[in-house]
DNA sequence: GATTTTATTGAACAACTGTATAATAAAATT
DNA sequence: AATTTTATTATACAGTTGTTCAATAAAATC
């Protein structure tokens, strides 16, 4: 008694319908009633499921980010762990899977959608974060381990930002080697 | 020919509307019809000057920030700098700041809130935080300014995120020093 | 102080929002 | 396969949104 058949298809016609919408114009121009035309589902239906436009872009993102989470199961092949504790597969997979998703992390990191969306990214990223620190008991003497996990996902998010700001023109290759450049200057190379 | 004193009349009313309105329930739930309705302000002229009440917040929210822009002129009488580059003015000062402003900043902090107040906050500690890598010209091989400065920039953010889902109950004379402890143990203390 | 400029008002309109209800259709359960 | 449960639909309604327009009132300019 978990997924019945009638709300999953109307779930899937609405993402379709708000997916197929986004091709022609940006998010905070298409209404509830609009999807719902497009998707043919009734707009009280809609709401049931939902309570504005973003929230199911909300959903459909948070599809997304399940690539983000399992691409850290994969053993981490083609980049060595370094010594700096803040390079972990996190900061390693992050670039990479925005630059796979761009279209969407466009939206996300727009200037008139809900920080909600970025405090998805910000929590699946610090989770991480906070674990490897927790396995690599090296931190130090009267840090709250939140604080440092804090500072540290979120200075990666804030080369996300910048790099949106660029438009994502440089390959999240550059970024990484970027990274890793910032962390051995600030570890004191 | 600069400020129309009715349009200076005009606004203060809707800010002032919208502060007292803030006081009883939460932006999201807030009506520019009702914003007018208390300003005693038509609503034609609410869309001469705003688009939508984060708008209006938002201009709202830049009066505040000019405090935090004045605040750097100052010397920095109470903390002597630190050997680490990421330690300046604006690191300095942004913790007493937010809890100067606490109220504001829970709204701006909220999820349901758009990304560009959060942009606004991150693009003025940017700036200062760019200013101070210039004039110390001690960096390093290949890194993009605008990437180290970003990511310091949002690193301090990221404490505030973290402070903030705290309810910001820590002082922020606490966050000065928890930051302190994280550059010391990030520059390999 | 008279004139010009322009912001504000009031009214009206179509579209969208948010909510509710009874009827229907489609699933799940037995 | 019959029955029960529940999601979806169709419809309706009051309130909000976004826009336009002529009339008015308040500033700026001369």
């Amino acid at each position: 008694m978990k997924t019945d058949l009638r709300v999953l298809k109307t779930k899937e016609a609405l993402h379709e319908s708000l997916i197929s919408l986004l091709k022609e114009r940006p998010l905070e121009s298409i209404s509830i009633t609009g999807i719902c035309k497009a998707a043919k589902i009734n707009r009280g239906t809609f709401y049931q499921h939902y309570g504005k436009v973003e929230d199911l872009f909300e959903e459909y993102f948070k599809e997304i980010m399940k690539d983000l989470a399992e691409s850290y199961k994969e053993p981490y092949r083609h980049v060595e762990r370094l010594k700096t504790p803040a390079l972990n597969p996190a900061a390693i997979r992050i670039f990479h899977h925005i630059e796979k998703y761009k279209k969407f992390y466009f939206i996300v990191f727009s200037k008139n959608v809900p920080l909600s969306y970025y405090y998805l990214l910000f929590e699946e990223i610090n989770a991480l974060m906070k674990q490897d620190f927790l396995s690599h008991p090296l931190i130090g003497e009267g840090i709250a381990i939140d604080m440092l996990s804090a500072y540290q996902s979120n200075a990666i998010l804030g080369m996300v930002i910048e790099w949106h700001r660029q438009d994502f023109e440089k390959s999240a290759t550059h970024m990484n080697e970027q990274l890793v450049k910032i962390l051995n200057l600030v570890t004191g190379n």
